[in-house]
DNA sequence: TTGAAAGCGCTAACAC
DNA sequence: GTGTTAGCGCTTTCAA
């Protein structure tokens, strides 16, 4: 194995930078640091030497003195889930420039794992935690108040005086009817997950706002198969409707599914409109969905400002903070983009 | 904020639990260690005390003397896909208890990110590197080779001389085809993607083997959209076929839809089996696909235990490690399952 | 402007 | 058996 031979003994140190570029290890410390005072030429010298030996400055070691160690924990109970990867993503990005490593800390549900990895950060001496989880309205399986690190909440509840960064459910509901709205449509139905949900609530309470008290609400799971089974209930018992709001994409292709075997024409006759934009289903349904997109990298991204700003000392104010959701134009529910893409839009590959 | 009160100031080193248990801090380090030799009493004291006063030892001085991080770096290049999520996962599991954290690097397909990432790994000293991408028949764009630290390459392509852990998918290809063959298929097609990808061409390999010359072979690709097309094609050229191997969940998706929409009923006229167990796919189509299953967690968790001993120091045999894949019956080529459950499986929500 | 020296918290030789 | 001492590689007073 190639990497045992170049081990440790070649990796240069500062010591050495300073000892070539003839001056003491601290005052090649303070001239790669651009800390203390010295003439520009030393500062040169030393960098130019420190480049030349193609020096790289131990974290640990810096750690140790600096009490900062340029690492975040990132716990999650989502594992596979949509939901934070695009969230990490975003954390990723946000932190990487700044030359902070996130450590990955999948925890499922299992409290004893979350402790477990809590305290391995801990030990490694992370300078923040960011928590996060596949439902907004269900906190982790462990305690993160009173750690002696900051914490931010993305995507899971928090504490009531923490950082919590949520997407906002109403707003992007509300982006979704009026799209329907604006299209036209006026026999409004919307077929959502479990009441139980925070999030099929709020839409839910958006929709009622704005397409009225009859309007029908149906609540089911979150799966295609609910959605075919909304479908042959609204056939059996509702009026008329010519636009359906779904809770999230997965409804949203079992009714455009059904809908289609029933011999209606999406969106000709009934637009649809989803929820989420995880485009393996959005991209394949056809036609392909106009949905909701919650912007969960950006919401990372904030998530990675608002844990290095807390690490840094600086502080934040704690509560809820709602970031918006955006309108993924595509062909279910007609408008600009329908028209002129009629069906088989190229799939990505996902 | 509650953390900052609590801060480093109260967080008790050795030398505490030394002074509080009257001894020196080498006997508390050996005592706390395992190591060194004194009576059973003297380390049982310190033990308790450590216990009793909350000790926890700071990683980052102990990596610092150790010349040993119990970090790992896992770099990626699928952030948003379905391949990683399960290899990482398994990868946690294995180095959790052994008390290896993971720095999660996402590195999309950009050098320069890779080279960022790889560089602050080695500055944080990992212990070792877990390459993991979404396709087997590619490198990362980095290379990873004379890095002063071991490299394990996990479904993804490596150097010759490498570590590098595969799915089998020859074997899978087989498991399929074998199972089709043993339910009375005898008229066989395949519907997979590009032929540019190793894994279209070793399942197509296996298939052509088992299924014989004349067995038809369709290459498009990875998507639902290709399943229905290639439907279309079979429909107009080929002769009878009563089986369809698919080279994944979403052609076998695309396929079954077809399939129905022609009057055909699966499994009863036509089998037909994916590749992925892509749970969002495979377990919504109706009926629910059987397919094969790659056990990535598995691959991610021997992935974890070879980084291990090879940073252990051990020595592991380079070269390519093979794992099988699963066959997972659900109900789309009839069989034990099929027979009993006839439609509208209850689908797990994801 | 520069450098000597004292740590950061822990481990490991080597004495006693 | 237990303690003294010297680091690990870096930063940071403080003195020169």
């Amino acid at each position: 194995m190639r990497y045992a031979e170049v081990s440790k003994a070649e990796r240069i140190r500062i010591y050495d930078v300073a000892r070539v570029a003839g001056v003491s290890v601290a005052t090649a410390s303070k001239a790669l640091n651009d800390t203390g005072r010295m003439t520009e030429a030393t500062r040169m010298r030393v960098k130019q030497t420190a480049a030349a030996l193609g020096f790289r400055p131990n974290a640990m070691a810096r750690a140790l003195t600096r009490q900062r160690s340029f690492t975040v924990g990132l716990l999650t109970n989502d594992t596979y889930g949509r939901f934070t990867l695009p969230v990490m993503a975003g954390i990723n990005e946000a932190l990487v420039d700044q030359g902070v490593s996130v450590f990955l800390c999948g925890i499922e549900d299992d409290a004893t794992l979350a402790r477990t990895h809590v305290d391995a950060m801990l030990d490694k001496q992370v300078d923040g935690i960011i928590a996060t989880g596949k439902r907004i309205d269900r906190r982790l399986p462990v305690d993160l108040s009173n750690l002696p690190v900051p914490v931010v909440y993305a995507f899971t509840q928090g504490p009531e005086d923490a950082v919590t960064l949520v997407s906002d459910d109403d707003q992007g509901a509300r982006a979704a009817i009026s799209h329907l709205l604006a299209l036209g449509r006026r026999r409004l139905v919307h077929v959502t997950g479990p009441e139980s949900f925070a999030s099929a609530q709020n839409r839910a309470k958006a929709f009622r706002d704005l397409a009225g008290e009859g309007a029908p609400i149906l609540h089911g799971d979150w799966s295609e198969a609910w959605g075919h089974a909304a479908v042959a209930r609204l056939w059996a018992e509702a009026g008329v409707f010519d636009a359906v709001f779904c809770g999230n994409d997965q409804i949203a292709r079992g009714v455009v599914d059904a809908l289609r075997e029933r011999g209606l024409v999406v969106p000709r006759d009934v637009a649809v409109i989803g929820f989420d934009n995880w485009e393996i289903v959005s991209a394949a349904t056809r036609p392909p969905l106009t949905t909701i997109d919650m912007n969960l990298k950006e919401l990372g991204r904030e998530a990675g400002r608002l844990i290095l700003e807390l690490a840094e000392g600086k502080t934040v104010e704690p509560g809820v903070r709602t970031l918006p959701c955006r309108l993924v134009m595509r062909q279910s529910c007609g408008g600009a983009t329908g028209a002129v893409r009629a069906e088989g839009e190229a799939l990505q590959e996902v």
